[in-house]
RNA sequence: GGGCGAAUACUCAAGCGGUCAACGAGGACAGACUGUAAAUCUGUUGGCUUAGCCUUCGUAGGUUCGAAUCCUACUUCGCCCA
Protein backbone atom coordinates (compact mmCIF):
# COMPACT_ATOMS: atom_id res chain seq x y z
CA UNK A 1 0.00 0.00 0.00
CA UNK A 2 1.17 3.49 -0.74
CA UNK A 3 0.31 6.82 0.94
CA UNK A 4 -1.17 9.27 -0.84
CA UNK A 5 1.86 11.60 -0.31
CA UNK A 6 4.13 9.41 -1.28
CA UNK A 7 1.97 8.81 -4.81
CA UNK A 8 1.75 12.21 -5.32
CA UNK A 9 5.56 12.82 -5.19
CA UNK A 10 6.34 9.68 -7.59
CA UNK A 11 3.79 11.07 -10.30
CA UNK A 12 5.35 14.22 -10.43
CA UNK A 13 8.81 12.67 -10.57
CA UNK A 14 10.04 13.83 -7.30
CA UNK A 15 10.31 10.45 -5.52
CA UNK A 16 14.25 9.46 -4.81
CA UNK A 17 14.07 7.40 -2.09
CA UNK A 18 12.60 6.36 1.51
CA UNK A 19 14.51 4.50 4.47
CA UNK A 20 11.80 2.47 5.37
CA UNK A 21 9.14 0.05 4.17
CA UNK A 22 7.10 0.57 6.53
CA UNK A 23 7.42 4.54 6.06
CA UNK A 24 3.35 4.06 4.35
CA UNK A 25 2.05 2.08 7.56
CA UNK A 26 3.48 4.88 9.29
CA UNK A 27 1.67 7.86 7.41
CA UNK A 28 -1.56 5.98 7.50
CA UNK A 29 -2.08 8.06 10.99
CA UNK A 30 -2.22 11.67 9.94
CA UNK A 31 -1.00 14.64 12.00
CA UNK A 32 2.58 13.10 11.76
CA UNK A 33 5.07 15.34 12.08
CA UNK A 34 7.97 15.79 9.22
CA UNK A 35 10.90 18.98 9.24
CA UNK A 36 13.06 20.09 6.33
CA UNK A 37 15.75 22.27 6.89
CA UNK A 38 16.24 25.28 5.56
CA UNK A 39 20.24 26.90 5.19
CA UNK A 40 19.73 30.82 5.70
CA UNK A 41 22.59 31.96 3.58
CA UNK A 42 20.70 34.54 2.04
CA UNK A 43 18.38 37.06 3.16
CA UNK A 44 16.01 35.96 0.74
CA UNK A 45 15.11 32.54 -0.95
CA UNK A 46 15.52 31.71 -4.44
CA UNK A 47 13.82 30.19 -6.97
CA UNK A 48 16.30 27.48 -6.11
CA UNK A 49 14.60 26.84 -2.60
CA UNK A 50 11.01 26.67 -3.68
CA UNK A 51 10.89 22.78 -4.39
CA UNK A 52 11.18 22.05 -0.68
CA UNK A 53 8.97 24.08 0.74
CA UNK A 54 6.38 22.74 -2.12
CA UNK A 55 7.20 19.35 -1.12
CA UNK A 56 6.35 20.61 2.90
CA UNK A 57 3.15 22.28 1.60
CA UNK A 58 2.11 18.78 -0.17
CA UNK A 59 2.90 16.74 3.53
CA UNK A 60 0.85 19.24 5.22
CA UNK A 61 -2.24 18.88 2.51
CA UNK A 62 -2.15 15.33 2.88
CA UNK A 63 -3.06 15.43 6.22
CA UNK A 64 0.41 16.00 8.40
CA UNK A 65 2.14 18.68 9.96
CA UNK A 66 5.30 20.73 8.71
CA UNK A 67 8.04 21.70 10.58
CA UNK A 68 10.43 24.26 9.33
CA UNK A 69 14.15 24.27 10.51
CA UNK A 70 15.63 27.30 10.31
CA UNK A 71 19.73 26.21 10.07
CA UNK A 72 20.50 29.85 12.21
CA UNK A 73 23.72 27.61 13.59
CA UNK A 74 24.26 25.07 10.87
CA UNK A 75 23.72 27.78 8.51
CA UNK A 76 26.45 29.34 9.99
CA UNK A 77 29.36 25.79 9.55
CA UNK A 78 27.96 24.74 6.12
CA UNK A 79 26.73 21.59 4.39
CA UNK A 80 29.65 19.76 2.76
CA UNK A 81 27.09 17.75 0.97
CA UNK A 82 27.17 18.40 -2.48
CA UNK A 83 29.81 21.34 -2.41
CA UNK A 84 33.22 20.95 -3.56
CA UNK A 85 35.56 23.40 -1.57
CA UNK A 86 34.97 24.90 1.76
CA UNK A 87 32.22 27.36 2.88
CA UNK A 88 33.10 31.01 3.72
CA UNK A 89 31.30 30.88 7.04
CA UNK A 90 28.32 33.58 8.09
CA UNK A 91 28.36 36.07 10.73
CA UNK A 92 25.98 34.96 13.29
CA UNK A 93 24.43 38.61 12.90
CA UNK A 94 23.58 38.40 8.99
CA UNK A 95 22.43 34.49 10.08
CA UNK A 96 20.02 35.79 12.17
CA UNK A 97 18.77 38.77 10.06
CA UNK A 98 18.58 36.49 7.05
CA UNK A 99 16.16 34.17 9.21
CA UNK A 100 13.87 37.12 9.84
CA UNK A 101 13.77 38.13 6.69
CA UNK A 102 12.79 34.26 4.85
CA UNK A 103 10.01 34.14 7.32
CA UNK A 104 7.19 35.36 5.41
CA UNK A 105 7.43 33.27 2.27
CA UNK A 106 6.75 29.82 4.50
CA UNK A 107 3.73 31.80 5.88
CA UNK A 108 2.43 32.37 1.96
CA UNK A 109 3.04 28.79 1.29
CA UNK A 110 2.14 27.03 4.71
CA UNK A 111 -1.30 27.06 6.87
CA UNK A 112 0.30 28.07 11.04
CA UNK A 113 -3.53 27.31 11.77
CA UNK A 114 -5.94 24.46 11.99
CA UNK A 115 -5.13 20.89 13.45
CA UNK A 116 -1.78 20.54 11.29
CA UNK A 117 -0.41 23.87 11.45
CA UNK A 118 3.04 24.56 10.36
CA UNK A 119 5.68 26.18 12.73
CA UNK A 120 8.93 27.20 12.43
CA UNK A 121 12.05 26.57 14.44
CA UNK A 122 15.24 27.80 14.79
CA UNK A 123 18.11 25.51 15.48
CA UNK A 124 20.25 27.90 16.56
CA UNK A 125 17.62 27.75 19.60
CA UNK A 126 19.24 24.25 20.79
CA UNK A 127 22.28 24.03 19.18
CA UNK A 128 23.88 27.07 20.89
CA UNK A 129 23.04 25.72 24.22
CA UNK A 130 25.02 22.53 23.85
CA UNK A 131 28.36 22.02 25.24
CA UNK A 132 31.10 20.64 22.91
CA UNK A 133 31.77 17.80 26.07
CA UNK A 134 28.02 16.76 26.51
CA UNK A 135 27.69 17.06 22.70
CA UNK A 136 31.08 14.47 22.31
CA UNK A 137 29.77 12.23 25.46
CA UNK A 138 26.34 12.42 24.33
CA UNK A 139 26.17 12.08 20.65
CA UNK A 140 29.90 11.69 19.27
CA UNK A 141 30.18 7.99 20.92
CA UNK A 142 27.48 7.29 18.64
CA UNK A 143 29.53 8.02 15.43
CA UNK A 144 31.61 5.64 13.60
CA UNK A 145 34.54 8.24 12.10
CA UNK A 146 35.28 4.94 9.72
CA UNK A 147 31.67 5.23 8.54
CA UNK A 148 31.71 9.15 7.93
CA UNK A 149 34.43 8.99 6.46
CA UNK A 150 32.90 6.98 4.27
CA UNK A 151 30.43 9.23 3.55
CA UNK A 152 30.17 10.40 -0.40
CA UNK A 153 30.15 14.25 0.43
CA UNK A 154 33.38 13.50 2.69
CA UNK A 155 34.62 10.88 0.40
CA UNK A 156 35.25 13.27 -2.44
CA UNK A 157 36.53 16.09 -0.33
CA UNK A 158 39.22 13.84 0.96
CA UNK A 159 40.31 12.31 -2.35
CA UNK A 160 40.65 15.73 -3.66
CA UNK A 161 43.94 16.44 -3.36
CA UNK A 162 43.23 20.40 -3.96
CA UNK A 163 40.35 20.64 -1.45
CA UNK A 164 40.10 19.11 1.61
CA UNK A 165 37.54 19.24 4.04
CA UNK A 166 37.70 21.02 8.06
CA UNK A 167 36.65 19.51 10.88
CA UNK A 168 33.90 22.36 11.10
CA UNK A 169 32.44 20.75 8.09
CA UNK A 170 33.16 17.60 8.60
CA UNK A 171 31.23 17.55 11.86
CA UNK A 172 28.25 19.08 9.89
CA UNK A 173 26.15 15.83 9.91
CA UNK A 174 26.69 15.35 13.54
CA UNK A 175 24.52 18.20 14.15
CA UNK A 176 21.77 17.67 11.79
CA UNK A 177 21.77 14.33 13.05
CA UNK A 178 21.20 16.53 16.74
CA UNK A 179 18.64 18.32 15.38
CA UNK A 180 16.66 15.28 14.09
CA UNK A 181 16.97 13.20 17.67
CA UNK A 182 16.27 17.08 19.56
CA UNK A 183 12.86 17.19 17.06
CA UNK A 184 11.77 13.68 17.98
CA UNK A 185 11.93 14.14 21.64
CA UNK A 186 10.65 17.63 21.77
CA UNK A 187 8.20 18.03 19.09
CA UNK A 188 6.90 14.16 17.87
CA UNK A 189 8.99 15.12 14.70
CA UNK A 190 9.38 11.22 12.94
CA UNK A 191 10.18 12.29 9.33
CA UNK A 192 12.27 14.04 7.36
CA UNK A 193 12.25 15.79 4.05
CA UNK A 194 15.39 16.32 1.82
CA UNK A 195 17.01 16.85 -1.55
CA UNK A 196 18.63 13.53 -2.32
CA UNK A 197 21.90 15.29 -1.36
CA UNK A 198 20.73 15.09 2.62
CA UNK A 199 20.04 11.16 2.19
CA UNK A 200 23.60 10.72 4.37
CA UNK A 201 22.81 13.53 7.37
CA UNK A 202 18.84 12.39 7.41
CA UNK A 203 20.21 8.36 7.64
CA UNK A 204 22.66 9.59 10.82
CA UNK A 205 19.57 11.43 12.12
CA UNK A 206 17.34 8.22 12.15
CA UNK A 207 20.31 6.24 13.31
CA UNK A 208 20.94 8.24 16.42
CA UNK A 209 17.02 7.91 17.47
CA UNK A 210 16.82 4.31 17.23
CA UNK A 211 20.26 4.35 19.20
CA UNK A 212 19.77 6.61 21.93
CA UNK A 213 15.62 6.91 22.28
CA UNK A 214 15.17 3.19 20.63
CA UNK A 215 12.55 4.62 18.32
CA UNK A 216 11.99 4.71 14.65
CA UNK A 217 12.02 7.49 12.26
CA UNK A 218 11.77 7.75 8.64
CA UNK A 219 13.45 9.72 5.41
CA UNK A 220 11.76 11.05 2.53
CA UNK A 221 14.22 12.33 -0.44
CA UNK A 222 13.08 14.45 -3.39
CA UNK A 223 15.13 13.64 -6.52
CA UNK A 224 17.52 16.76 -7.20
CA UNK A 225 15.84 18.91 -9.71
CA UNK A 226 17.79 20.92 -12.76
CA UNK A 227 16.88 22.27 -16.58
CA UNK A 228 16.45 20.07 -19.42
CA UNK A 229 20.17 21.34 -20.27
CA UNK A 230 21.42 20.18 -16.81
CA UNK A 231 21.92 24.11 -15.40
CA UNK A 232 20.40 24.97 -12.50
CA UNK A 233 16.71 26.60 -11.94
CA UNK A 234 16.36 29.68 -11.19
CA UNK A 235 19.34 31.64 -12.02
CA UNK A 236 18.61 34.05 -15.33
CA UNK A 237 20.49 36.69 -16.99
CA UNK A 238 20.33 39.07 -14.51
CA UNK A 239 20.62 37.10 -11.62
CA UNK A 240 18.97 34.78 -9.60
CA UNK A 241 15.10 34.82 -9.41
CA UNK A 242 14.02 35.26 -5.99
CA UNK A 243 10.71 34.99 -3.94
CA UNK A 244 10.49 38.68 -3.04
CA UNK A 245 8.64 41.18 -4.38
CA UNK A 246 11.12 43.64 -3.50
CA UNK A 247 13.92 41.48 -5.04
CA UNK A 248 12.43 40.20 -8.24
CA UNK A 249 9.51 42.37 -9.69
CA UNK A 250 6.35 39.85 -9.93
CA UNK A 251 6.42 40.66 -13.58
CA UNK A 252 9.81 39.35 -13.83
CA UNK A 253 8.89 36.68 -11.57
CA UNK A 254 6.18 35.65 -14.33
CA UNK A 255 7.99 36.15 -17.41
CA UNK A 256 10.79 33.78 -16.04
CA UNK A 257 8.44 30.85 -15.85
CA UNK A 258 7.09 31.98 -19.07
CA UNK A 259 10.59 32.02 -20.74
CA UNK A 260 11.28 28.45 -20.39
CA UNK A 261 12.02 26.03 -22.64
CA UNK A 262 8.81 23.68 -23.93
CA UNK A 263 10.87 20.68 -22.05
CA UNK A 264 11.35 22.59 -19.14
CA UNK A 265 8.03 23.95 -18.66
CA UNK A 266 6.42 20.52 -18.76
CA UNK A 267 8.69 19.24 -16.00
CA UNK A 268 8.21 22.24 -14.34
CA UNK A 269 4.72 22.12 -13.70
CA UNK A 270 4.41 18.50 -12.01
CA UNK A 271 7.28 19.56 -9.88
CA UNK A 272 6.49 23.01 -8.40
CA UNK A 273 2.49 23.33 -8.94
CA UNK A 274 -0.31 22.43 -7.24
CA UNK A 275 -2.36 21.75 -10.26
CA UNK A 276 -3.77 18.23 -10.62
CA UNK A 277 -2.51 15.12 -12.46
CA UNK A 278 -5.64 15.25 -15.15
CA UNK A 279 -4.99 18.67 -15.70
CA UNK A 280 -1.38 18.71 -16.08
CA UNK A 281 -1.39 16.11 -18.60
CA UNK A 282 -4.27 17.90 -20.18
CA UNK A 283 -1.74 20.68 -20.63
CA UNK A 284 0.72 18.21 -21.82
CA UNK A 285 -1.51 17.25 -24.86
CA UNK A 286 -2.27 20.51 -25.62
CA UNK A 287 1.44 21.45 -25.42
CA UNK A 288 2.26 18.90 -27.89
CA UNK A 289 -0.82 20.07 -30.33
CA UNK A 290 0.11 23.48 -30.50
CA UNK A 291 3.35 23.89 -29.83
CA UNK A 292 3.52 27.76 -30.14
CA UNK A 293 0.88 28.83 -27.94
CA UNK A 294 2.66 27.95 -25.42
CA UNK A 295 -0.29 26.46 -23.12
CA UNK A 296 2.47 24.68 -20.73
CA UNK A 297 4.26 28.13 -19.96
CA UNK A 298 1.39 29.88 -20.17
CA UNK A 299 -0.43 27.91 -17.03
CA UNK A 300 3.08 27.72 -15.26
CA UNK A 301 3.79 31.30 -15.43
CA UNK A 302 0.24 32.09 -14.02
CA UNK A 303 0.16 29.55 -11.29
CA UNK A 304 3.67 29.79 -10.13
CA UNK A 305 3.01 33.93 -9.94
CA UNK A 306 -0.59 33.58 -7.84
CA UNK A 307 1.30 30.96 -5.44
CA UNK A 308 4.09 32.66 -4.82
CA UNK A 309 2.63 36.43 -5.07
CA UNK A 310 -1.19 36.45 -5.23
CA UNK A 311 -3.48 35.84 -7.77
CA UNK A 312 -3.95 40.32 -8.04
CA UNK A 313 -0.26 40.29 -8.91
CA UNK A 314 -0.45 37.34 -11.39
CA UNK A 315 -3.07 39.84 -13.24
CA UNK A 316 -1.23 42.64 -13.47
CA UNK A 317 1.83 41.01 -14.28
CA UNK A 318 -0.31 39.60 -17.18
CA UNK A 319 -1.54 42.67 -17.88
CA UNK A 320 2.20 44.18 -17.95
CA UNK A 321 3.39 41.50 -20.16
CA UNK A 322 0.34 41.69 -22.54
CA UNK A 323 0.81 45.40 -23.11
CA UNK A 324 4.37 45.13 -23.53
CA UNK A 325 4.59 42.09 -26.23
CA UNK A 326 1.47 42.24 -28.01
CA UNK A 327 0.07 45.16 -27.54
CA UNK A 328 0.82 48.43 -29.26
CA UNK A 329 2.26 50.83 -26.05
CA UNK A 330 1.11 53.57 -27.42
CA UNK A 331 -2.35 52.53 -27.01
CA UNK A 332 -2.01 52.09 -23.35
CA UNK A 333 -3.79 54.45 -21.14
CA UNK A 334 -2.45 56.76 -18.85
CA UNK A 335 -3.98 54.43 -15.85
CA UNK A 336 -2.33 51.41 -18.01
CA UNK A 337 0.78 52.63 -18.43
CA UNK A 338 0.81 53.75 -14.71
CA UNK A 339 0.63 50.25 -13.61
CA UNK A 340 2.95 48.96 -16.06
CA UNK A 341 5.49 51.11 -14.79
CA UNK A 342 5.03 50.38 -11.73
CA UNK A 343 6.51 47.03 -12.62
CA UNK A 344 9.30 47.85 -14.56
CA UNK A 345 12.77 48.90 -13.24
CA UNK A 346 12.06 52.76 -13.70
CA UNK A 347 13.69 56.07 -13.27
CA UNK A 348 12.49 59.69 -12.21
CA UNK A 349 13.59 62.61 -14.21
CA UNK A 350 12.57 66.61 -13.99
CA UNK A 351 10.47 67.26 -17.15
CA UNK A 352 12.54 70.05 -17.95
CA UNK A 353 15.52 67.55 -18.65
CA UNK A 354 13.36 66.98 -22.14
CA UNK A 355 12.42 70.46 -23.12
CA UNK A 356 14.03 71.69 -26.40
CA UNK A 357 16.53 69.10 -27.67
CA UNK A 358 15.76 66.13 -25.47
CA UNK A 359 17.74 64.03 -23.50
CA UNK A 360 20.52 61.87 -26.07
CA UNK A 361 19.00 57.81 -26.20
CA UNK A 362 22.41 57.33 -25.02
CA UNK A 363 22.39 59.24 -21.60
CA UNK A 364 19.11 57.34 -20.78
CA UNK A 365 20.25 53.57 -21.65
CA UNK A 366 23.28 54.17 -19.52
CA UNK A 367 21.05 55.47 -16.58
CA UNK A 368 21.60 53.24 -13.41
CA UNK A 369 18.76 51.82 -12.50
CA UNK A 370 17.46 50.74 -15.66
CA UNK A 371 20.15 47.71 -15.96
CA UNK A 372 19.85 47.86 -20.33
CA UNK A 373 23.28 49.11 -21.09
CA UNK A 374 26.47 49.20 -18.74
CA UNK A 375 28.69 51.49 -20.76
CA UNK A 376 28.07 53.79 -23.61
CA UNK A 377 29.86 51.64 -25.38
CA UNK A 378 27.38 49.33 -24.95
CA UNK A 379 24.40 51.31 -25.36
CA UNK A 380 26.11 52.09 -29.01
CA UNK A 381 26.35 48.88 -29.66
CA UNK A 382 22.73 47.96 -28.92
CA UNK A 383 21.59 51.19 -30.92
CA UNK A 384 23.74 50.30 -33.79
CA UNK A 385 22.40 46.26 -34.25
CA UNK A 386 18.82 48.20 -33.71
CA UNK A 387 18.18 46.59 -30.46
CA UNK A 388 16.35 49.74 -28.72
CA UNK A 389 13.18 50.82 -28.78
CA UNK A 390 11.15 53.94 -27.37
CA UNK A 391 7.52 53.43 -27.03
CA UNK A 392 7.39 51.08 -29.73
CA UNK A 393 9.55 53.43 -32.04
CA UNK A 394 12.70 52.07 -33.23
CA UNK A 395 15.35 54.09 -32.37
CA UNK A 396 18.87 54.65 -33.65
CA UNK A 397 22.16 56.38 -32.37
CA UNK A 398 21.40 59.92 -33.01
CA UNK A 399 18.19 59.95 -31.39
CA UNK A 400 16.63 62.35 -28.45
CA UNK A 401 13.87 61.71 -26.10
CA UNK A 402 12.13 65.05 -26.15
CA UNK A 403 8.93 66.21 -24.90
CA UNK A 404 6.89 65.09 -27.63
CA UNK A 405 7.98 61.93 -27.96
CA UNK A 406 6.95 61.02 -24.42
CA UNK A 407 3.76 58.96 -24.19
CA UNK A 408 0.66 60.93 -21.81
CA UNK A 409 3.68 63.76 -21.27
CA UNK A 410 5.59 61.36 -19.33
CA UNK A 411 6.38 58.40 -20.07
CA UNK A 412 9.35 56.46 -22.36
CA UNK A 413 8.99 53.31 -22.35
CA UNK A 414 12.43 51.28 -23.54
CA UNK A 415 12.47 48.19 -24.27
CA UNK A 416 16.54 46.41 -25.13
CA UNK A 417 16.77 43.35 -27.20
CA UNK A 418 13.36 41.52 -27.43
CA UNK A 419 12.47 41.67 -23.60
CA UNK A 420 14.26 43.89 -21.80
CA UNK A 421 11.78 46.86 -20.48
CA UNK A 422 12.69 50.06 -18.64
CA UNK A 423 10.83 52.81 -18.06
CA UNK A 424 11.83 56.79 -17.58
CA UNK A 425 8.88 58.76 -16.14
CA UNK A 426 8.81 62.88 -16.46
CA UNK A 427 7.94 64.17 -13.16
CA UNK A 428 7.29 67.65 -12.13
C1' G B 1 60.79 25.68 9.40
C1' G B 2 63.30 24.37 4.23
C1' G B 3 62.81 23.64 -1.31
C1' C B 4 59.92 24.28 -5.79
C1' G B 5 55.87 26.26 -8.61
C1' A B 6 51.58 29.31 -9.57
C1' A B 7 48.57 34.05 -9.53
C1' U B 8 45.97 36.97 -16.70
C1' A B 9 39.37 40.00 -18.07
C1' C B 10 32.49 36.47 -15.90
C1' U B 11 34.90 31.18 -15.94
C1' C B 12 38.66 28.04 -18.03
C1' A B 13 42.98 29.22 -20.50
C1' A B 14 47.15 31.15 -24.04
C1' G B 15 50.97 34.82 -23.98
C1' C B 16 57.11 34.75 -21.31
C1' G B 17 60.76 42.28 -23.50
C1' G B 18 58.09 45.74 -28.44
C1' U B 19 53.40 43.83 -33.90
C1' C B 20 48.94 43.06 -26.58
C1' A B 21 43.14 45.85 -24.66
C1' A B 22 45.91 40.77 -24.61
C1' C B 23 45.03 33.88 -29.04
C1' G B 24 41.33 30.18 -28.01
C1' A B 25 37.02 27.83 -25.53
C1' G B 26 32.70 28.28 -22.58
C1' G B 27 29.19 31.68 -20.75
C1' A B 28 26.55 36.22 -21.43
C1' C B 29 24.33 39.99 -24.50
C1' A B 30 22.55 41.73 -29.43
C1' G B 31 20.91 40.78 -34.74
C1' A B 32 18.57 37.22 -38.45
C1' C B 33 15.13 33.02 -38.25
C1' U B 34 11.07 31.86 -34.63
C1' G B 35 6.55 30.71 -30.52
C1' U B 36 8.75 36.60 -25.58
C1' A B 37 11.00 28.74 -27.34
C1' A B 38 14.93 25.22 -28.90
C1' A B 39 18.50 24.58 -32.77
C1' U B 40 21.37 27.31 -36.36
C1' C B 41 24.05 31.49 -38.54
C1' U B 42 26.28 36.52 -37.64
C1' G B 43 28.18 40.23 -34.42
C1' U B 44 29.78 42.17 -29.54
C1' U B 45 32.04 41.11 -24.84
C1' G B 46 37.72 47.16 -20.09
C1' G B 47 36.33 52.52 -20.55
C1' C B 48 35.90 57.18 -23.26
C1' U B 49 34.70 63.20 -25.93
C1' U B 50 36.29 56.23 -30.64
C1' A B 51 40.93 57.18 -37.77
C1' G B 52 42.58 58.56 -31.54
C1' C B 53 43.09 58.49 -26.25
C1' C B 54 42.93 56.45 -21.12
C1' U B 55 43.11 52.35 -17.42
C1' U B 56 44.03 46.89 -16.94
C1' C B 57 47.45 40.89 -16.55
C1' G B 58 47.80 39.18 -7.39
C1' U B 59 50.03 44.05 -4.46
C1' A B 60 54.14 47.57 -4.05
C1' G B 61 58.65 49.06 -5.92
C1' G B 62 62.78 48.55 -9.61
C1' U B 63 65.60 47.57 -14.49
C1' U B 64 64.60 49.33 -19.65
C1' C B 65 63.62 53.99 -24.89
C1' G B 66 59.72 50.21 -23.96
C1' A B 67 57.16 45.10 -19.22
C1' A B 68 51.48 40.78 -18.66
C1' U B 69 56.45 39.22 -19.99
C1' C B 70 63.00 40.56 -16.48
C1' C B 71 64.54 41.78 -10.99
C1' U B 72 63.22 42.63 -5.54
C1' A B 73 59.84 42.55 -1.49
C1' C B 74 55.04 41.37 0.12
C1' U B 75 50.20 38.60 -0.11
C1' U B 76 47.52 34.26 -1.35
C1' C B 77 47.31 29.28 -3.14
C1' G B 78 49.40 24.48 -4.55
C1' C B 79 53.22 20.56 -4.49
C1' C B 80 57.54 18.32 -2.08
C1' C B 81 60.85 17.72 2.38
C1' A B 82 60.92 18.28 7.95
Amino acid sequence: MDHPFLSELAWRGLLHQTTSPELAGHLATNGRVAYCGFDPTSDSLTVGNLLPITILARWQQSGHRPLVVMGGATGSIGDPSGKSAERQLLGLDQVRTNVISQRPIFERLLDFSGRHAASIVDNAEWLMKLGYVELLRDVGKHFSVNQMVARDSVATRLEGRDQGISYTEFSYMILQAYDFLHLYKTAGCTVQLGGADQWGNICSGIDLIRRIEGGEAYGITNQLVTKADGTKIGKSESGAIYLNAHRTSPYRFHQYWLNATDADALRFLRWFTFLSRPRVEELEAEQARDPSGRPAQRALADEMTSMVHSDAEMKRAKECAKALFSGDIRSLDVRSAVDVAADLPSVRMARAEFAGAGRSIIDLLTMPGLALASSKREAREFLEAGAVAVNGEPTSLGASITASSLLHGRFAFVRRGKRQWAVVEAVD
